[in-house]
RNA sequence: CGGGACAUAGCGCAGCCUGGUUAGCGCGCCUGCCUUGGGAGCAGGAAGUCGCAGGUUCAAAUCCUGCUGUCCCGACCA
């Protein structure tokens, strides 16, 4: 490719909407342009790098034996009826009516489509195992897009759903997957971790989440800084210090009076108790009926694992009135103690502890002496966010919390959508068993972003040489020269012939404005052609990076930069 | 959905508070000259229904109301 012949409209300044840096820099380099909130145009640069992220996804895919699909990315409403995910996805789901006024819906994701066409096709256990896959768009109306490419209503995806007799078979399956995905994300140069998941609306018993770790990120991860234990904060847990509780002065609790002391602080000012001896109580409504959720003080509730608790992701916080018609108090001064015929659910931290401080259920009243399990019963799960240096659940060390983009996310799914859609097959017995699915998904936009945020500098994005627009920019220092054309052409036509994606910055821009281009796109390596080093019979090659800068003969330019390409390449392969 | 901010030429911004003739600046763009080792210089030029709709006023980019769009924080989110 000629520069002069390619739309790339850099620009100077940083546009005002974006404050990440891959937002900025991919406006910047002329890669994106925002048609509406969450809603991205990708130009010709971009598009480059999506196919080659893509061309890696795919060789790697097929590696694991999956078949390549194309599914329809507009869905009749039955199909996703038949799971219950009309409802669940809720106002995530873009939705529309056909001139006979059916409901449709642009997918989301395709569990349902695959198993519909599983229940269709799949008829022996015989025609296990299968991996099935598609790269395609996908549509989720988001209710904040944020980041530029980082969070946006349409994206693509790679999905790929398993299918197997067994669990056996799933998780082979799955084990594939976590491979092919660690071989995916490594050869487009990325660092991530992976880490135990919450499995959410898709269901499922089973994730592990692929993340890069960026400021940009939306995701806390806690992480291990001795053994490999990484979770998301979804899933993760912690074990913390072990308190050694003083007796109570008394055998029931002692009620105070704390007027106007609302929050967890201002007892600990007023009745100096310290916050890791209060228990903190929350009214949540679930599906019409109220809960009461205990936590230690200074904890935070999860509400991912009161979902996991509760089996179901339908519940909200009381409001302030529903609150006093259920305590008869003020939120503030809400308490366990002689609750009756409210299920009571608390963190397991409040287990084994005594001589607690909580609301008395009496407007500006509280309650000292506080025994769990002496003074009121509740079923003790896992219910609070793990804390940065809280310890490890395996090794004991202080956990760390980092920020993370996510871009892959495997499942085991099981038989949810084959019992939901009818996906069933006749096993060895002629017995007829739902199929064991699993689901493995990729954000291929959020490769490239995360690339960006990963590897760049103030001149630029600097890529990864396998998902890089272009391996290599020649650039002459002026087009009106000669013998500068002359080699460069000589230099771009053969490397061109070795199948080397290589662009030739030919227009007649001072050669500022062209490195400065070149640089921010993110193009690894430079060959620099000058009239000094013409004069010496070279020309001079630069990494992007900043690694390299050297001198070669003209006639040896091909080999040396051909080999660079590989050894680059090699670095990414062995990192 | 709650909170905050912004909307003036392709991009970045000033002007608005305190209303007043042809709405400015930098970059970019076009023409010519010149120049080419890290975003040059000179000369000339084009380009704006001031987000939209109402209102106040002799007069609105400027004041008021409503709407729309975008960004940020939070909630939410496979």
């Amino acid at each position: 490719m000629k520069y002069s012949n390619l739309f790339a409209p850099t620009l100077r300044e940083v546009p005002a909407d974006a404050e990440v840096p891959s937002h900025i820099l991919l406006l910047r380099a002329g890669f994106v342009r925002q048609l509406a909130s969450g809603i991205y145009s990708y130009f010709p640069l971009a598009w480059k790098t999506l196919t080659k992220i893509i061309n890696i996804i795919r060789e790697e895919m097929e590696k694991i034996g999956a078949q390549e699909f194309l599914l329809p990315a507009i869905h009749p409403a039955e199909i996703w009826k038949e799971s219950g995910r009309w409802e669940i996805m809720g106002d995530n789901m873009f939705r529309l009516k056909d001139r006979w006024e059916r409901d449709m819906c642009l997918g989301m994701t395709h569990e349902e489509i695959f198993a519909h066409i599983a229940s269709k096709e799949l008829k022996s256990y015989k025609e296990l195992p299968q991996i099935w896959y598609q790269i395609q768009t996908k549509f989720r109306d988001e209710p904040r897009p944020k980041s530029g490419l980082l969070r946006v209503r349409q994206f693509i995806m790679k999905d790929s759903y398993s299918f197997d007799i067994d669990w056996d078979g799933l998780s082979k399956n799955y084990e594939k997957h976590y491979e092919a995905y660690q071989r995916i994300f490594k050869r487009c140069g990325l660092k991530f971790l992976i880490v135990e998941a919450h499995s959410g609306s898709m269901g499922g018993s089973f994730s592990h989440e692929f993340m890069v770790e960026s400021d940009a990120g939306e995701d806390l991860v806690a992480k291990c800084s001795n053994c490999k234990y990484c979770a998301n904060l979804e899933k993760a847990t912690s074990i913390i210090e072990e308190i050694v509780d003083s007796e109570p002065e008394s055998d029931e609790p002692i009620k105070v009076h704390t007027p106007g002391k609302k929050s967890i602080a201002e007892i600990e000012e007023f009745l100096k108790v310290p916050a890791r001896n209060q228990i903190k109580t929350l009214i949540y409504i679930v599906e019409s009926e109220p809960i009461i959720i205990l936590l230690r003080g200074d904890h935070q509730l999860n509400e991912a694992k009161l979902e996991t608790v509760l089996k179901t992701g339908t519940f909200r916080p009381a409001t302030e009135e529903e609150i006093r018609e259920i305590m008869g108090a003020n939120a503030g001064s809400l308490g366990p103690v002689g609750v009756k015929n409210i299920r009571i659910i608390a963190d397991l931290a409040l287990k084994g502890r005594k001589n607690m401080t909580t609301g008395a259920n009496e407007t500006d009243y509280h309650i000292q002496g506080v025994t769990p399990e002496k003074h009121f019963n509740a079923e003790y799960y896992d219910l609070r966010n793990v804390e940065e240096g809280d310890l490890c659940p395996k090794c004991k060390s202080p956990l760390k919390l980092v920020k993370t983009i996510e871009i892959g996310h495997i499942f085991k799914l099981g038989t949810k959508y084959s019992e939901a859609m009818g996906a069933y097959v006749l096993d060895k017995d002629g017995k007829k068993v739902p199929i064991v699915m699993g689901s493995y998904g990729i954000g291929v936009e959020r490769i490239m972003t995360s690339a960006i945020e990963l590897y760049h500098d103030k001149y630029g994005i600097i890529f990864p040489i396998t998902i890089a627009p272009f391996e290599v920019a020649i650039v002459p220092v002026s087009n009106k020269d000669e013998k500068q054309m002359e080699i460069s052409e000589e230099l771009y036509n053969k490397l061109k012939n070795m199948g080397i994606d290589v662009l030739l910055d030919d227009r007649s821009e001072r050669i500022g404005v062209k490195l400065n281009d070149i640089d921010l796109i993110g193009i690894p390596i430079k060959i620099v052609i000058g009239p000094k080093k013409i004069k010496e019979g070279k020309v001079e090659v630069v990494l992007r990076d900043g690694s390299e800068r050297f001198d070669v003969e003209i006639e040896d330019a091909v080999e040396k930069v051909t080999f660079k390409i590989e050894e680059l390449k090699k670095k990414i392969e062995n990192s």
